[in-house]
DNA sequence: AAATAAATTTAGACAAATCTAAAATATTCC
DNA sequence: GGAATATTTTAGATTTGTCTAAATTTATTT
């Protein structure tokens, strides 16, 4: 596999995010979220379209290609072991993973990358819960559902935390809920969408819709799926 | 401190190896060692002289100021915590931590390398026997000497090896010398310059000019300095 | 179906880092 | 000391990635 710049890398691991939601990627929605303007955004597009890493028709948006994802995930694995390896080796904490692993994942040696899985035990989630992606690109398809959205009286564990920021780690630590955490929904409160959760034996708590809407758990049920209109192509 | 692009940490870098060496570092030095041209490293002088990195007159070589300096053991403390990182932890062998250092040392988070650095038991020496910075940029001047120059008869500590290739490292495991190896020589033979060497009880074995000029030892006696010449200005 | 607004692309410029070829300076040798 | 040689710097291009402003295309209103 080639390699690629730094900024190549940035725009793939972009897309690669952006296009989990249905529909092609916008230069707009990528602008955005790498701080930079439309027209960079189209300068890049066409030199990642000739390097056949996406699809991409002027005006139509893009999709990353099947090499394209290959790479993305390349970059995926990378910054997510070496978050797992400053949160449980280096100590540093929840929030401060992601910065500096923005600069390490584009470091792209393959011996290194694959040494480093090894001596971290090949963990399967980074400090965040989210999948860590095998030396074969392979990636963990979990079946979270957002915390909002579980079904009262349905045991979960806590697999995820959307929100990577200090100010919600501070809130999770406080109540005391961190990721494999077992919890339900008790009550619901229409006036303002705050959940009533009970974890283990201790007294039941609220916590915000806000919270709730961060948080992605997976059911120790199965759940009978609740439809809600599969994405058309 | 300021933050310095990967390529003017390279030429930081190269400049403090190169001024070990006695008198100014010239254009040319520089260009062999990072395989680039001569009007290159002009123009990156000009630059890093604007910022106060480096004393440059034209056509009069450069130095690096003590603030360039400084920069410099920042780089070097990160490339070599790297290596000992990699060999010590991820099991790399000798020869193919420095590629890989070559690219994580411009990773450059303060915290990241503190913590690192702590994770590792701030090891004074990475696996080449080259003294590490501290945080605060202080690294031990060693009283190394070529193990070509050490006197017959002075028992001396193998402390670092200035040929980092997969060569020299598969003669020093054939010979089974590494670092912090105590060996003595035993005579000198003026046809080739080879040396008898000594280590432990072991039977006497000789090694090659070559080798020896690559090996430093530090004596277990006090020597006698002999006096080749001071530096003039 | 125009008119207006929004999104996207193009045109042209710029900074960083590199290069080749030519000019300027320094060094070496007779 | 002056010619020949080596080193270094300058001049001008090139590549990558970015930007602003203008032009183009698409989407949304009226
Ligand atoms: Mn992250
Ligand atoms: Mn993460
Ligand atoms: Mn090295
Ligand atoms: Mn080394």
């Amino acid at each position: 596999m080639l390699n690629f710049s730094t900024s190549e890398e940035n725009y793939i691991k972009a897309i690669f995010h952006l296009q989990q939601d249905v529909g092609p990627v916008t230069t707009n929605e990528v602008a955005h979220e790498l701080k930079t303007r439309p027209a960079s955004v189209t300068d890049m597009m066409k030199k990642l379209k000739i390097k056949k890493l996406l699809h991409y028709q002027p005006y139509q948006g893009f999709r990353l290609s099947s090499e394209g994802t290959k790479v993305a995930l390349g970059i995926i694995r990378r910054h997510r072991l070496w978050e797992f390896f400053l949160a449980e080796k280096l100590k540093f904490t929840w929030d401060e993973v992601h910065e500096v692993a923005e600069d390490l994942e584009h470091v792209s040696n393959k011996k290194l990358i694959d040494k480093l899985d090894e001596f971290l035990g090949f963990p399967r989630v980074d400090p965040h819960g989210d999948p860590i992606p095998d030396m074969h690109g392979k990636i963990e398809i979990s079946n979270k559902i957002c915390l909002s959205k579980l079904p009262n009286h349905t045991p979960a564990l806590v697999s995820s935390v959307s929100d990577h920021s200090s100010e919600i780690l501070e809130l999770l630590e406080h109540k005391k809920i961190s990721l494999g955490s077992k919890l339900e929904i008790k009550r619901r409160f229409e006036f303002d969408n705050s959940l009533e959760i009970r974890m283990g034996r201790q007294p039941a708590f609220t916590i915000s819709q806000q919270l709730a809407e961060t948080i992605f758990v997976t059911s120790l049920l199965p759940l009978i799926q609740i439809s809600e209109g599969k994405r058309n192509k």
